[in-house]
DNA sequence: CGTACTATTGAGCGCTCTCAAAACCAGTGG
DNA sequence: CCACTGGTTTTGAGAGCGCTCAATAGTACG
């Protein structure tokens, strides 16, 4: 149905440690013998339907996990029951290192649709990469861009008015879509309103309120949970006044 | 004058490898052979005045850097001159794990007081971790850490009041101060209400307004940039319906 | 077709921003 | 010692953005 979901199906037929390892978008040379010794430490997984868990909040933490197809949301939970979403990912990103320091996860990871995810046992993978280095270096990147991506995101929500912050959330979006190879000027968002307003800080009723202005102003058409860029120019110049949106830009 | 800079200056005296990564607060097991080669590719730095860049936005990235004292502020600056506060770092912490994937620094790092520094080429700290498994998994653990945090500090912003906020940008200085064995009940804040303000996505006299009603309402004693806590419990109590506070505090 | 859920739209209020001014502090020079 | 200057912090008053409450509309599913 969505454009990421046909598209990522094809990722799925790629042999595992070739979509993890490609899944970082970046150069890995390993010989045929090591990427055998990848492939045999990582556990291939079954679909995940929409609404499963990945992990939860709390479980201890022995695995890193690589999403082969579809969208996870991370968030936590309060007392009173109501949730915070942290982040979304999608095909091409991995999940779970946050747990690494404390051998514990400080959020949840659950699937927003249908979706593949592999899971890399840490313990093997580091001390493949002991013996790796180009596998080691990978994972030094793979850690510094989450980092990155964090700290960008917190750039974002800093400061900005609700039109702000909306427009760079789907900006952003765009972006990972684009560099993953996905669809990127006409995609589907997996996550209700609630998860977005959540993440951004909003209240539901605002975040509902700028889809239909954005649409009036002939930003972009959402039908329902489908976005088409119109003009993608006028989003970006929201948001033109921020060194690390046109730092990325230029970057990724 | 601060109790920060007391304390850290013992922190001066020791050796740079026990210090980098005993700042990491986790047990290091290297031999004195190990230890011995760590240093050889450490550079000491000379004590930077308040104001001073460790590095800027843009500069391409060769290593990180450890703080030996003092505080530091990362920021990014926008096309019209103003400044986005994205962190603060104390004695004990690292920088510039953000700049390693892109080989460029993506925001800009400045002291806010007198501060020692130490700079750890990376590819010759990455070499090193190849040969020796602790070293390497001592660096993993120091960017899950990282990841960790700002995934919590995106928790803290997503949502909260202006009142919260403060609160639990307080919380987590004390925090980190304590668990590196500094004065975390009474201490002195290095950077201005408008780098505060800045980190929070608040006005500088919306911060201003809440130490106030903080003062009036006992909850800590304020004389300009010196704090002391009054009655934490309350402060607490604030955020006590988050569960990633909770749970830092349990697992820190 | 009914139920439950999600999304949209409207009205009114409150928190936080903006603008403005005063107070306070540190450093400089008379 | 005091006046002067530039910076930071505090305090006040008014306005606006985004939240809350409430109702309607659209969608999925049995």
């Amino acid at each position: 149905m969505s454009d990421s979901n046909v598209i990522s199906l094809e990722v799925v037929k790629h042999t595992c440690h070739h979509c993890c390892l490609s899944g970082l978008c970046l150069p890995v040379d390993l010989t045929a013998e090591e990427g055998a010794r990848f492939n045999r430490i990582v556990r291939h997984g079954r679909p995940l339907r929409r609404g499963d868990h990945i992990f939860r909040a709390g479980e201890s933490f022995s695995a890193i996990f690589f999403i082969k197809s579809g969208w996870v949301k991370n968030y936590v939970t309060n007392d009173e029951g109501s949730e915070q979403v942290l982040g979304f990912h999608i095909a091409g990103e991995f999940l779970g290192l946050e747990a690494l320091e404390q051998k514990a996860h400080r959020f949840s990871a659950q699937t927003l649709e249908t979706a593949v995810v592999c899971e890399v046992p840490f313990k093997p993978l580091e001390d493949l990469a002991a013996d790796i280095p180009a596998l080691q270096h990978q994972i030094y990147l793979l850690m510094s861009r989450e980092i990155r991506h964090e700290f960008e995101m917190l750039a974002l929500f800093g400061k900005r008015s609700a039109e702000e912050r909306l427009a760079a959330f789907l900006l952003d979006l765009s972006q990972r879509l684009r560099v993953r190879g996905l669809a990127s000027q006409n995609f589907h968002l997996s996550m209700s309103r609630h998860d977005i307003a959540s993440y951004l800080g909003l209240a539901v009723e605002t975040v509902s309120r700028l889809f239909s202005r954005f649409q009036e102003e002939s930003l972009l058409a959402v039908d329902r949970r489908h976005i088409q860029w119109l003009d993608i120019q006028r989003l970006e110049n929201m948001l033109a006044d921020t060194a690390p949106e046109a730092a990325r830009r230029q970057g990724l």
